[in-house]
DNA sequence: GCCAACGTTGGC
DNA sequence: GCCAACGTTGGC
């Protein structure tokens, strides 16, 4: 999952209330479906520092709640509200994602230099998803390294 | 700040 | 339903 340091860092995410943040304002629906249909509790999050000055993984998380309507397409306060959204019908969901432990900075470049992770969807050419799925054979390998 | 890549929008 | 125009992402 990416998160601009700026907006979100793996540091913020360890001093939130419970070490858990809500993972609200994905307004892409690639995304939105990840997060709804695929992650469940428990599951491994690689906490990805994007957009600043060294992009890569910088920290573990895990997935603490299921997917749930973002409250934040109801705020006409919010920037990311959205007035087709009903709460009856809501558009958009997050799940919560909970500190783990923060990595060395595994910049992009190193990634990109292991041959094992060469079809990690988040290397792929042009992909602009905040979330991406991680195989096993990667999140396997990553944890690998980091030993 | 540049720009490739891709998603969304809206006219037709 | 097509597709041009536009907006956004994100590494560099």
């Amino acid at each position: 999952m990416k998160s601009e340091p700026s907006d979100v860092s793996i540091d913020d995410l360890a001093s939130m209330p419970g070490q858990n943040v809500a993972w609200y304002g994905v307004r892409n629906y690639q995304a939105r479906n990840f997060m709804r249909d695929q992650m469940r509790v428990g599951d491994g999050v690689f906490f990805y520092h994007s957009s600043c000055e060294q992009p890569g993984i910088a920290g573990i998380a895990e997935v603490s709640k299921l997917a749930y309507p973002d409250a934040t397409q109801f705020d006409p306060g919010s920037k990311y509200f959205d007035s087709k959204a009903a709460p009856q019908n809501p558009r958009w969901f997050n799940v919560d994602v909970r500190f783990v432990r923060k990595t060395r900075l595994i910049g992009i470049k190193e990634l990109r230099d292991y041959p094992d992770l060469a079809t990690m969807r988040i290397l792929q050419k042009g992909n602009r998803l905040s979330i991406t799925p991680v195989d096993p054979s990667e999140w396997n390998f990553i944890m690998g390294i980091l030993q």
